[in-house]
DNA sequence: ACCTGAACACCGTTCAAGT
DNA sequence: ACCTGAACACCGTTCAAGT
């Protein structure tokens, strides 16, 4: 598995190959298929190390809400280190790595108070929104790899190749095309799982603190 | 182009092969290359026709909540009329179908007033939401499809499984395993919309009327 | 019982040869 | 100029043969 791990990191999906993890093992391709039985289960069982060690990290704080965010954090970071995982999730429904995050998130909905009726939804809301950045971000992250660019020449390219656009067609791309060279990823994650939990804490029956107390103390 | 949406709806992203389209349009293998430069390029072609198309089908609302809901139901519905389109989306960074979808919200975001410095954020959380839940449900028709399940019986296997997850290591899977078998996908799709709508309505110059009284009157 | 590695059925892509 | 389709370099997976 760390073999696996290792391989993945390297060279990302494409770097892991049967061939290639039985030359790392130092055996032959097909005895892999002794303790694994496809590639897909392979995937799966990297993926659900890498999310369950970020798990491990994550702290349990007080306030459901600063727990949210310490895990979406964490995650952030596991995906910005492992930006195959981000990818690998996007193909597993209902597979033990993305019932942990999904569970997870699913606590704290609960801990926060929201109506039973609105479990699930705002649970899916947080969860698909932290899958999904983790997949963007992997994306880029790859595309960057391909073309041998490191991220912020990738993020200037991609500002300037969206100025370029029609404004007639892409007014909002467009106009945003500048930021997207000097924006923080980290940052704007952030901010949106704020957005989110701001929406779902609306009509809810303990917001007991502003968001913005709970933060931690800037530096 | 129409006849590799063919082959995609009928078969999900397996079906669609350089030998299988050439056989479909009566042609050889390697004459495709003639119009078209790889697989990728391929798929982001037939990507973003389902995607322009079902922009054109969104109508316009004076409200851009409205608008918002209006658009995201029509991506809803594309990615389940076409579930092959939600796991390749996830594979294409900054590429013009998913520039569309991100557009379209963000022109949206803006309309609704949200100050500028949380323009990218709001439109960020929208946009990763509409393209996660399809790709989770693209992933579960397509797990369907493999074994030969329709909807109903995958949510009811899944259903099964969840619920006899561990309640000390998945308490809220666990708990909320039951509703999966009845839930409705659409529905709460809609929900989270909601959700999200109104975290970012929350502090902004123009919240004009609530968001109830902007659905459609139910029947 | 477990490993080996050639073989199999595929895939995207290329390219000399045809028209 | 455009199409053809055999050939190439891969891939995941299998399985008779070894230890």
């Amino acid at each position: 598995m760390a073999a696996a791990i290792d391989l993945l990191d390297r060279d990302g999906e494409a770097g892991l190959t049967f061939k290639s993890l039985a030359a790392q093992l130092a055996t032959g391709a097909g005895a892999i298929y002794g303790h694994i039985s496809s590639k897909s289960d392979l995937m799966v069982a990297a993926s659900d190390a890498i999310i369950a060690e970020a798990h491990r990290g994550s702290v349990c704080a007080e306030d459901p809400r600063t727990s949210i965010r310490a895990f979406a954090l964490g995650m952030f970071d596991a995906f910005d280190a492992h930006p195959w995982v981000g990818a690998a999730l996007t193909r597993m429904p209902g597979q033990s790595p993305l019932v942990r995050v999904f569970d997870t998130v699913g606590q704290n909905i609960r801990a926060i108070g929201v109506p039973p009726e609105k479990e699930w939804a705002s649970a899916m809301a947080v969860f698909n929104y932290i899958v999904g950045v983790g997949g963007q971000n992997a994306a880029n992250a790859q595309a960057a790899r391909a073309l041998a660019m490191d991220r912020t020449e990738t993020l200037a390219a991609l500002a300037i190749s969206w100025s370029g656009l029609d404004p007639a067609t892409y007014p909002f791309a467009h106009s945003v095309g500048p930021q997207l060279g000097t924006h923080d990823d980290r940052a704007d994650f952030l901010a949106g799982i704020d957005i989110l939990v701001t929406g779902i804490c609306t009509n809810c029956t303990a917001p007991r603190k502003s968001l913005t107390a709970l933060r931690e103390p800037t530096t």
